[in-house]
DNA sequence: TAAAATACCTGCAGGC
DNA sequence: TGCCTGCAGGTATTTT
């Protein structure tokens, strides 16, 4: 699933596949890939023929490109979902069976492809801000960012009445971080997935942002985690980090530090890995235990 | 106002 | 073989 290291990836594939080049024509396939576009398909396409791409950028599981301004500046901004897929590849390359959206390019070369088997990532062009588009505003710097505020994070993180997990997948908390790197961070802090937040104290507060800088580094670093090829790069590779994973869907096998079997539990619709004996559950739960 | 719950969506695995 | 159910989960919206 995208999380913050396969949207790195794919954002430094954009760099080097689409930067410098001007959009020719755009074709939407699938109106719901546009559906955070509130003017239509046919805008999206309009608004875009003839710009040309500036810079590829990223702010947590957002993607966005800048694009050169006739009258006021722009960004198309993308995000994967679960199972989105940009894609550079060659105009004579077969269509994708999800193929959403097509940008062609005036050079004649490599086009890039929107492919989403389950339709919950999308596209849309909007007013670039001063530090990131309009519509991402609300989305928190990742823990990568150069000017993220560990400071800020923990005294944050310490002041939410929830549970640490659920904190850590809120976007506007800290950006980037989903099901896969919030368990496999958890487990290597030795902490339980329904700690109340306030009940950390700073050092844990910390030490847990360590871990998830270190596993979000190490997942990039492999090229992010693949399940079933749902993520891939720009080039269609996928990551190589799933055989790194220490809980996440791994129920059942041995906990790798003190070989306790790793325990699933529904957690917010989905699920959540833990080692029951590594980490401990909390005396009072804050919510979400299953 | 914050937190929790729900809707959205498709393909696959497994059971029968 | 074919139908049904559960599951995967990030974000926006709705409800509590």
């Amino acid at each position: 699933m995208p999380e913050l290291p396969e949207v790195e990836v794919v954002r430094r594939g954009l760099e080097r596949g689409v930067v410098g080049r001007t959009i020719a024509a755009v074709t939407v396939y699938h109106p719901r890939a546009v559906r955070r576009h509130p003017a239509g398909a046919a805008d999206f396409a309009a608004v875009l023929t003839g710009q040309t791409i500036l810079a590829a950028r990223r702010r947590g599981k957002y993607l966005w490109l800048d694009l050169a301004p006739a009258e006021q500046p722009l960004a198309l901004i993308g995000h994967l979902g679960m199972s989105g897929q940009l894609l550079v590849v060659p105009p004579s390359s077969p269509d994708q069976t999800h193929l959403r959206i097509r940008f062609r390019f005036s050079d004649g070369g490599r086009e890039l492809r929107f492919v989403d088997q389950r339709t919950f990532g999308g596209m849309s062009v909007a007013p670039a801000g001063p530090q990131v588009p309009v519509p991402l505003a609300h989305i928190a710097r990742d823990p990568l960012d150069p000017r993220f505020d560990d400071d800020a994070f923990v005294a944050a993180l310490r002041a939410r009445r929830t549970g640490i997990k659920r904190a850590l997948l809120d976007q506007r908390l800290v950006s980037g971080i989903g099901n896969i790197y919030a368990d496999e961070a958890l487990w290597a802090a030795g902490l339980h997935y329904d700690r109340p937040a306030d009940s950390l104290r700073p050092a844990d507060a910390r030490r847990l942002l360590a871990e998830v800088r270190t596993v979000l580094t190490a997942a990039l670093a492999a090229g992010g985690t693949s399940f079933d090829r749902l993520y891939v790069s720009t080039e269609g590779v996928s990551g190589l980090f799933e055989r790194e994973l220490a809980v996440y869907g791994l129920a059942g096998q041995p906990c790798r530090r003190c070989g306790t079997p790793i325990r699933r539990d529904p957690f917010m619709n989905r699920s959540s890995f833990t080692c029951p004996r590594c980490q401990r559950p909390p005396r009072r739960p804050r919510a979400g235990v299953g």
